[in-house]
DNA sequence: GTCTATAATCGGATAGAC
DNA sequence: GTCTATCCGATTATAGAC
């Protein structure tokens, strides 16, 4: 008694969406075609039509983030100031290499630059997610900035080493930058005396 | 005895450069055609083909640097070390505020990340002109990593501000980036202690 | 659930008249 | 230098057969 699929429950359409995240995450959305996901697939491009009705549906389909908001934001702040800014890096890069995550966020962030939904993705998880509870935890007045801030420099680390994969940065070990990004995140994060 | 423009050269080229250059930096390449840029430029589409010949030598025409890569190293590292990092980062942010550069900028990024030939534009900027001057008169062994990270805090920060528009940073005054992010590239730039 | 056929549109590029 | 007309390919999306 093999766990089979269920019968009449293809796995066409996970399929599907793991052939868009690899469009997606290479080329962004505008040259991702419908045409070529079906092909990576093996079926018609009508399947696509006929599992999610658009392209931009199929985008939202296969663009979750490959993490929750929750456990991330819990890792990050949850044991305290001390070496947060450690934990945010690793975190982030760590997210960055995974074979799961690495796909989606490439996706994410390559079209962020041209695709309103993209933006939108990124713009909803700051707002809603990290200036709540992430800004709240650190206090101060300008919290929301110093969160501006951490967050630009881990999205430029991402955009130079995973997207635009500039060397020598694109090929250094995790734990190196880690520690050279650290302190400069603690420096943003730490609440300011007054 | 005007100084107008010399009979038979029309116009008409600056203006279709002008116009790529604003939907280069609103759409990105992908979503900028032939077709809306001659529209914008009150002309027809052949017009492009017959000044360009096709849409990536326009792209290439309107994409070049909005400043020289010569004074812009030399501002930074010419003063000595002194206020290095602080000297990066205001050149840099001023170079995003202005009308005639922004476009520029904005276009090669948003682009960056889609496009092969921005992305080249990009590299080659930080290979050929970054490493070799820049790195040499920082010293150490990992200059050139060290200038990476100043660059993922510098791009970061574009992007955020800039191409995502994320708030409280995208208003933020330029001076009080400047003050928060100048300790950082110094942080980077400064030649570690053996 | 899957595919064929096709509609409707839009893209870049070209040829040639004026 | 500029425009008209057009080619040709590619794209998303739809209708309907199997």
């Amino acid at each position: 008694m093999a766990i089979g699929r269920r019968p009449g429950i293809s796995r066409t359409r996970e399929e599907l969406l793991t052939a868009a995240r690899r469009r997606f995450a290479d080329l962004g959305y505008d040259k991702t075609t419908v045409r070529a996901v079906a092909a990576d697939a093996g079926v018609d491009p009508g399947i696509v039509t006929h599992f999610f009705g658009t392209k931009d549906a199929m985008f939202r389909a296969a663009m979750d983030w490959p993490f929750d908001p929750d456990d991330f934001v819990r890792a990050i702040v949850g044991p305290g100031r001390r070496g947060m800014g450690e934990r945010l890096a690793r975190t982030f890069l760590e997210l960055w290499q995974g074979a799961e995550s690495q796909p989606r966020l490439l996706a994410i962030f390559r079209s962020a630059s041209t695709h309103e939904e993209s933006a939108a993705l990124v713009k909803e998880f700051v707002h809603d997610q990290l200036y709540g509870r992430l800004a709240e935890a650190l206090g101060g007045a300008d919290a929301e900035l110093r969160v501006d801030l951490a967050l630009s420099q881990l999205l430029g680390l991402a955009m130079l080493r995973h997207v635009l994969q500039v060397e020598p940065i694109a090929s250094a070990p995790v734990e190196q930058v880690v520690a050279r990004i650290a302190p400069t995140l603690d420096g943003y994060l730490r609440t300011p005396r007054r």
